[in-house]
DNA sequence: TCTAGCTTGATGACATGTCAACCAAACTGC
DNA sequence: GCAGTTTGGTTGACATGTCATCAAGCTAGA
């Protein structure tokens, strides 16, 4: 690691052009989600997980891993979100230490109505402006990286690819 | 807005790989970054964008927009590096109200010894990974839609374009 | 069956980010 | 000069996320 490959021009403003864009759609995103709909974009993920799935509910961990949040984090935000009547914790038939959470009708109302114009942001901020190439890009792209971080377990191994 | 346009599968492939994506590499640089150099991914920007300008120094409200961060965000942020000495607070020459913010020797070599590795990794686990067109298609499509947050103020006026 | 060890989830302490209130310096126009 | 406003930055209260720890319940091997 004497002589580290720095990123080049090309590199550098793909690496910039991303997380500034990361940045600023994550804002603005919010932001509207917030103003239209009330709710937080992790709400909103918490909701949208779980009106996806037949039952309306889930399993806390299964709905931590889906989201990529820790377990811990999911249970302080599912105790705020009991607390506005979005979602409810019951105790799991199968397993006497699991919980699940479940989708409230309130929950539910509260998903349908935030969610046309949610999509329409992430399109009039996003989609509506790549090409299709470039979505098709993002597409392949992106899964590509998720695989490669998920691939390895842990810790860093040595490409061996 | 009876009928909202839904994205379609190529489109939802796209969104949903953008945020994954965005969120494990995320974790992954976080995680590395402080293992090997003891800095948080904001600490490092800090660092980063201060040792990129001539004098090691900006003034806070500069450096706040540089980052898209708030000046409270930075404020709060500055103090806790200054604990840590990797930073310093001083006035402003030129203007009574204003602060600077210095990069200490400590805070330079900080940067300096975390960069390489931090570098390495994001090769690693995104710009190595893609092939030169999507390099370049990311790069366009990123800076596209910075522009477009970036060219409306605020607020969502009827797109007009 | 008993038990060691793992898993699930909750919790409290702490780190970080946001928001609004505030202060002081600096413009602005009279 | 100097009221009124704007700007730059700080601060404290609060919301959110992380980490370590704990209790209870599973599971598997002796």
């Amino acid at each position: 690691m004497d002589e580290p490959r720095w990123l080049d021009e090309q590199e550098d403003r793909a690496w910039r052009g991303y997380r500034r864009m990361r940045r600023l759609l994550d804002l603005e995103l919010a932001r509207e989600l917030m103003q239209d709909a009330g709710l937080s974009e992790p709400d909103y993920d918490v909701l949208s997980d779980l009106s996806e799935t037949p039952e309306q509910r889930l399993r806390l961990s299964e709905l931590a891993d889906r989201m990529l949040w820790s377990r811990s984090r999911l249970s302080h935000h599912i105790s705020r979100m009991q607390q506005r009547g979005l979602v409810t914790r019951e105790e799991c038939a199968t397993d006497g230490r699991g919980s699940v959470v479940t989708l409230t009708p309130a929950g539910r109302q509260a998903v349908e109505a935030a969610a046309p114009g949610h999509v329409a942001a992430v399109r009039r901020h996003l989609i509506d402006l790549l090409t299709p190439a470039e979505l098709a890009a993002l597409g392949t792209l992106s899964h590509r990286v998720v695989d490669h971080l998920t691939g390895r377990p842990t810790g860093r191994p040595e490409a061996k690819d």
